[in-house]
RNA sequence: GGGCGUUUAACUCAGUUGGAAGAGUACCUGGUUUGCAACCAGGAAGCCGGGGGUUCAAAUCCCCCAACGUCCA
């Protein structure tokens, strides 16, 4: 067994006079044509050398203008070598469920390429694709070189040495490096240093070489060869790897760090977005922050941050304090001398001013690849950088909304790009976030302040527990909270040192906790080996009977498969050679029928797919070898088609009249409806509902047949991109494509008309919100549709015949109805008030004198709540102290009694004593105030007793 | 997908150990005035998100559901 991977020790290496070197302070290998040189170059001793002294010659540009320049370098340089241009994908990686965005070029190609199951869409190829990777976004700003969004170029083989496929591998792919960056890009060769540095992740391995010049990695060459295997006979990091067929160059250029390198400004910010810092300064007012500190030389600070900042590795919730005093010291060592103050006051703007570019930039390309922000997924991703910009740009007290950055940046920084979303859709999304965060902002100084009563005003720090509920639960940054307690009073407030820190480690903490992921097993045997079953519902929909063989049976539990039918439960699972049933997929519910052998039939109530079988559920036996008949239900399958065509069509009457940013987030159909989610940034209004239904009964007119096709995937990416899939990754490296004019088309499996018309109609009931920015519309077609408007008929029917008017006049009658229960209900609790006056007042047998307090026993009608108005008209007059002792049979017996307050009577008479006295006459008890009590009982007959009772006790 | 939180008058929100549903704004009436959120008096306005449960009694305690918010996958 290898132990590790050999040394990189390349033809190109050896005949170009490099040396395999050790790092003294690493102690990694690497290579360089200076053989005096000790460090790698990416260690705590190699500072940055081109801050000020760009490394990279012949750019004059900066900002967008360089990117492009360097980008097409790179391409060029490729393209002119064999490899083929490959345009990007998008940011967001809608072709994974994995993952959200897309973090690195080579994510472009995976899983399918990479795996070897699809053909690249060129071999070699090059690349420069947009990436976002928000894990270091708390460094941005800070360090001088972290970016949330970059570009990664990158020239990538896929090799097959077996099937004599071999285009370059290791040798090859350095001198290309090595050529690129000596001889086009005027780098020093004996700046350059190559470290070796296995790479491993996600079951895969293989030698890689990092690209160090002037302190900066700029490039990484990754050679992907290996495999996870329990056999395998390298051993990596305590994990064993044998060769694998596909043998893939994995190489990963940054862009914006060569833009950097090639500007040499202070910071990668001032390289890649100048004129948005710039602007930002101004509106800012950083230049007097400057102008007061005339004694400042801000560009050498700046450099010498930056390149502090590349040694010191600032971690993510590194103790801002103790940071700073490592700068001061380091800077000092360095002939600058300055106050922390000063530094603070310098550096903390501009962390602010460089993080914003940035943060719009990501933010940008993922609402122009179409995203809908969110309080969950993607989506959130999206909200979480729209609020760090909007809480940066407060910080540097700028009154500039959200959609002005974003107009801004989309002008100065994407070159008004090609975006799938419009520049409209875009700003109104920007203001439509920044008006909630402002909302959110605004409940939360709220919630802060009743939070703040149980806190000294003197407090200098406020409890963790505090600060870590109400960013968690409300969204409010503990900067924040901090900010509305000073406002509020609490002067001395400070956000504790060490505290961001702690609140990322308990952020990580939750995450490695909620880890975990459960796998379905399925109910065929491992390492089955049957034909895959021919699927001949694909050949013709329409087709309900088919002869077949049975290939494979078996006994169930009874629990095994759902049933998503409930049609009875099934206890057989058969496996067929081919078979018209739909298995259950896309979110449309599989068909049913009956299998017919010679003998016998079973009823089929549950069907699956289980890789490229089709498992019939059945309610009884089949043997294996038998002929057997199949006949599926048409009437439903004829349902589950009408509504699955439907679904797409709806879908497209969606997108174009709400905006292109309207994608299917789920869907569901089945017998009685369909389900349809999109992505939208409001809610939608009936208005919207009524145009969406009107244009998909339109396109069921206009558009004839129904385009069925099957493509692989490299054909389907390249002729329809990446909105073919909208119903989920496809596993597979064949796509079937369902098209319906130029209306909709997406990648599909379920079963569709061939003609749109023979659904009949669509309506589109009602929307319902899922979750944020997603909406779910509810869907009928075809016969469901009838029968839905003919059960919507029966209520309306049955609610008019209730009030004896005609259906136009229920909303009408209806209305006037509730308002005349409620004015009737309002007078009747008059009148009894009335009546109780009458039989109080006076000479009523009910009322007594005791000493100058009116005695008051009598019964009433209702639950304690009517009798509650009674008793509130008895004791409310202060001139008129009263004790009233009120039952009822309602319910088991109820009695309130009551005693005016600040009276004589309160003084003398206790209502619980009184109450507690008489309530055993009804079996129950009770409690109150000492002017108030309420009770109840189970006896209902004892009621005279109690009130004869406190007759008794109120007048002896 | 998981954690936490919220839901009370048209709006913004109080509501204590379970014991008679409140305030401010807006609205209506009258008065005083007419100057930028004017003042005084009075009035109307609530299935306390929905459904179960515990209890003599639930806005309040327990369970389920829903919507909304928020943090994290």
């Amino acid at each position: 067994m290898n132990m590790g991977l050999p040394p990189l020790d390349l033809p190109y290496f050896l005949d170009n006079g490099f040396s395999r070197l050790q790092c003294r302070v690493t102690g990694m290998n690497f290579w360089c044509r200076d053989g005096s040189r000790t460090t790698c170059g990416d260690t705590t001793e190699d500072e940055y050398t081109f801050i000020g002294t760009p490394l990279i010659g012949g750019f004059s540009e900066t900002g967008k203008a360089l990117k492009d320049s360097m980008r097409n370098t790179f391409l060029n340089y490729f393209a002119e070598r064999n490899h083929s241009i490959v345009p990007p994908r998008p940011v967001l990686a809608r072709w994974r469920d994995d993952i959200h965005l897309t973090i690195a070029s080579i994510a472009a190609f995976q899983p399918h390429a990479t795996s070897g199951l699809v053909e690249p869409p060129a071999n070699p190829l090059t690349i420069s694709q947009p990436c976002i990777r928000l894990t270091d976004v708390d460094a941005v700003g800070r360090s001088g070189r972290h970016l949330t969004t970059f570009e990664m170029m990158a020239h990538h083989v896929f090799n097959r040495p077996n099937d004599g496929q071999m285009y370059y591998w290791m040798n090859e792919c350095v001198e290309y490096c090595d050529d690129l960056f000596v001889n086009h890009l005027g780098i020093p060769a004996a700046e350059i240093t190559y470290v070796e540095n296995p790479w491993s992740g996600g079951g895969n391995a293989g030698p890689a070489l990092e690209v160090i010049v002037g302190g900066l990695e700029l490039a990484t060459l990754v050679f992907m060869n290996l495999e996870e295997h329990p056999e395998g006979d390298v051993d990596i990091k305590g994990v064993t790897y044998r060769e694998m067929d596909l043998q893939i160059i994995d190489t990963g250029y940054g862009l914006e760090r060569f833009c950097w390198a090639a500007a040499g400004t202070p910071t990668i910010y001032e390289a890649i977005y100048p004129d948005t810092v710039n602007w930002l300064k101004q509106l800012a007012g950083y230049d007097k922050i400057i102008a007061d500190l005339p004694d400042l030389n801000l560009n050498k600070l700046l450099g010498e941050i930056s390149k502090l900042s590349g040694i010191m590795n600032i971690e993510i919730g590194s103790d801002e304090g103790e940071l700073i005093q490592t700068f001061l010291r380091r800077l000092s060592e360095r002939g600058i001398e300055i106050s922390a103050e000063v530094f603070s006051k310098v550096t903390t703007p501009l962390q602010a001013i460089y993080a914003i570019p940035d943060h719009m930039h990501a933010l940008c390309n993922m609402l122009g690849d179409g995203l809908v922000p969110s309080n969950s997924k993607a989506g959130y991703l999206a909200r979480m950088l729209a609020r760090r910009v909007l809480r940066l740009r407060d910080d540097l007290g700028l009154s500039i909304s959200l959609a002005e950055l974003g107009s801004h940046h989309i002008e100065v920084n994407l070159g008004n790009a090609q975006m799938k979303q419009t520049k409209d859709g875009l700003l109104t999304i920007l203001a439509l976030e920044e008006e909630r965060y402002g909302e959110t902002l605004r409940k939360g100084e709220n919630v802060v302040k009743g939070m703040l009563e149980k806190v000294a005003n003197n407090s200098t720090e406020l409890p963790d527990e505090l600060l870590f509920t109400l960013s968690e639960t409300h969204g409010l940054a503990p900067d924040i909270v901090v900010r509305i307690a000073r406002q509020n009073g609490f002067s001395n407030v400070k956000l504790r040192t060490g505290f961001a820190a702690e609140m990322a480690n308990r952020h990580a903490n939750l995450t490695k906790a909620a880890a975990g992921v459960k796998e379905k097993s399925g109910i065929l045997p491992e390492g089955l080996s049957l034909p895959e079953t021919t699927l001949q519902y694909y050949e013709d929909v329409n087709q309900v009977e088919f002869e077949s063989t049975v290939l494979w049976a078996c006994e169930i539990a009874a629990d095994a498969t759902e049933g998503s039918a409930s049609k009875g439960v099934a206890s057989h699972a058969i496996v067929l050679g081919q078979s018209c049933f739909y298995p259950e997929g896309g979110g449309q519910v599989c068909d049913l029928g009956s299998l017919c052998s010679s003998d016998r039939q079973v009823d089929v109530i549950d069907v699956q797919k289980e890789g490229n079988y089709v498992i019939h559920f059945t309610n009884g036996p089949l043997s294996v070898g038998d002929m057997v008949s199949g006949i599926v239900d048409s009437a439903r399958r004829r349902q589950l088609m009408d509504h699955h065509t439907a679904v797409h069509i709806v879908g497209g009457a969606a997108r174009l009249l709400l905006g292109p940013h309207v994608y299917q987030a789920g869907a569901n159909k089945n017998v009685e409806g369909a389900r349809l989610d999109i992505t939208h940034y409001r809610r939608l209004t009936d208005q919207d509902l009524e145009a969406i239904e009107v244009l998909s009964n339109n396109v069921l007119k206009q558009v004839q047949r129904t385009e069925k096709m099957e493509l692989n995937r490299k054909e389907a990416d390249a002729k329809f991109g990446f909105d073919l899939y909208q119903g989920g990754a496809p596993k597979g490296a064949e796509v079937k494509i369902i098209r319906i004019g130029e209306h909709d088309i997406q990648a599909c499996g379920g079963t569709h008309h061939d003609e749109p018309s023979k659904i009949g109609s669509i309506r589109i009931v009602k929307s319902t919100a899922v979750q944020d920015g997603v909406e779910r519309l509810h869907i009928v077609a075809g016969q469901a549709a009838l029968t839905f408007a003919r059960n919507q008929d029966k209520l309306l029917r049955q609610a008019s015949e209730i009030f004896g008017v005609a259906e136009h006049d229920l909303p009408r009658t209806s209305q006037r109805f509730f308002d005349e229960w409620k004015a009737q209900r309002r007078q009747i609790e008059a009148l009894e008030a009335e009546l109780v006056r009458v039989k109080t007042s006076g000479d009523g047998d009910a009322s007594t004198e005791k000493d100058g307090v009116r005695i008051v026993v009598i019964e009433g009608h209702g639950e304690l709540r009517q009798l509650q108005g009674m008793i509130g008209e008895l004791t409310r007059d202060v001139n008129l102290p009263t004790v009233a002792v009120v039952g009822s049979k309602e319910g088991g017996g109820k009695i309130i009694v009551a005693i005016t307050e600040n009276t004589i009577a309160s003084e003398r008479y206790n209502a619980v004593e009184i109450l507690q006295s008489i309530s055993s006459h009804i079996r129950g008890g009770g409690g109150g105030r000492p002017t108030i009590a309420q009770g109840g009982g189970t006896y209902p007959e004892g009621l005279d007793d109690a009130l004869n009772a406190a007759r008794q006790l109120l007048l002896g």
